[in-house]
DNA sequence: CGCAAACTTGATGTTGCTCAAGCTAGGTGG
DNA sequence: CCACCTAGCTTGAGCAACATCAAGTTTGCG
């Protein structure tokens, strides 16, 4: 029953694209449970996709998933990963702009549109709730769009290393689990895999990060890394 | 009392952000302006400064600003222009997180932020309507996004002219008006001002556009454009 | 008319991409 | 249990797109 709430008191939610964390009621939850379905999707797999008629909307639950969009030529930008906790699905015009991919086995808490848009209406203060989420997710972006348009590589890397530390809660110990292949880093920071490899080796030789394994990282001057996502790096990095 | 209503019978809105289009009830916009007071601003003023508190949405009436973030370094990259219409400063966490500066001279409607907030609870709807709102920006933010980390120059600056020529309605002719300098152009893109003005002269050289002054541009062969800005277009161009 | 800001154009430079091998690790079958 | 196989990762060499630096040119305004 509540199978979602039961994984995350303070669940983190996402609205239609990029991941940020909120605060849901356990009472919301219940009602969000009351029209949901549990579903498993092994790596690779796709939810929904670029295209798609819209008609649900989907917690996940457990594991990581992947958003992209892609050019005719077969370009791909990832515009977030997705973990536990973050909503997806709330397109505008009923049509998915993205696809949906799963990165590791992912289960998601699937909801009908139509169900969900009744729980907006229905429960005081949810749109309210949801439009603060879309707030944030649109600051996000915004960063998002910063280190795109603006930041050297090197910049893109330690931001991207510094996002999935702060992601996987403050676990003191500064161990970055890595779950997406530099494909996906790649797509997500606009460079190529063999600029993020020689960029995460390079930081590996100056002694900020330890590469454990290829999906398995640990910081080891994050106040260096900080100043390097911030832009403010010495040149001589 | 009807100013924001009079000038824009559809208004269009923003949240937070970039632009997207929408249509308020007569009503809403009556209790918009009931709380709010007209300002101008001349071109190149500030509204308001990443950092500052949020304590005002705006709502544009006339003009056209930028919103811009900055990398300490002085890097800038322009989050979004907006024009008539779009609501701005809807902050997540009660603090700006990007600079709002006028580009023309710019009128706009200011509300309090504590009016703005009773305004979405006590007009019904009025919280799901701005979500609406917030998914498209987040929508545009992605294509955004897709543009920054994976189009080429040529790319990027044909998709920039599109949406400004679709933005100033659609009067069947293709002239494109373009309030902001190569500077802005360039912030916007993720390029320099030397490549939007080559750029724009290989567009203008291949018969796609017209030059008429720099800040008046007609599309000459909007549908080449269009295939050149979804990024279909011929290596040969 | 003269000045300053914005724009264009050219020459050169550098970052990150492309192409091309090797390498490593995890999974499978003998 | 090990050898192989493949997908993913790393590394290197050369290249191209875009940036940088440096003049000129145009435009708009006082």
């Amino acid at each position: 029953m509540y199978a979602a709430a039961a994984s995350n008191t303070a669940a983190k939610i996402d609205l239609a694209g990029l991941s940020v964390s909120h605060g849901l009621s356990r009472q919301t939850t219940g009602h969000l449970t009351a029209i949901s379905s549990l579903q498993k999707k092994a790596p690779g797999e796709t939810l929904f996709a670029e295209g798609d008629d819209a008609d649900s909307v989907y917690e996940v639950v457990r594991g990581m998933l992947r958003l992209y969009k892609l050019l005719p030529d077969g370009r791909r930008l990832i515009t977030g990963f997705l973990s536990a906790g973050h909503l997806i699905g709330l397109a505008p015009e009923g049509i998915c702009v993205y696809t949906a991919e799963a990165i590791t086995e992912v289960t998601v808490c699937r909801h009908t549109r139509t169900g969900f848009e009744r729980l907006i209406d229905e429960v005081p203060g949810m749109a309210k709730r949801l439009l603060t989420v879309a707030s944030q997710e649109l600051c996000a972006a915004q960063n998002q769009m910063l280190l795109l348009g603006r930041k050297s590589a090197t910049e893109k890397v330690a931001s991207f290393l510094l996002l999935m530390a702060d992601r996987r809660g403050s676990e003191g110990a500064e161990a970055v689990d890595v779950p997406m292949t530099r494909s996906d880093i790649a797509d997500y920071l606009g460079l190529t895999i063999e600029t993020v490899s020689r960029t995460l080796t390079k930081l590996k030789q100056d002694g900020l990060i330890v590469l454990w394994t290829s999906a398995h990282i640990e910081i080891r001057d994050r106040e260096q890394l900080e100043e390097l996502a911030a832009g403010e790096g010495d040149p001589d990095f």
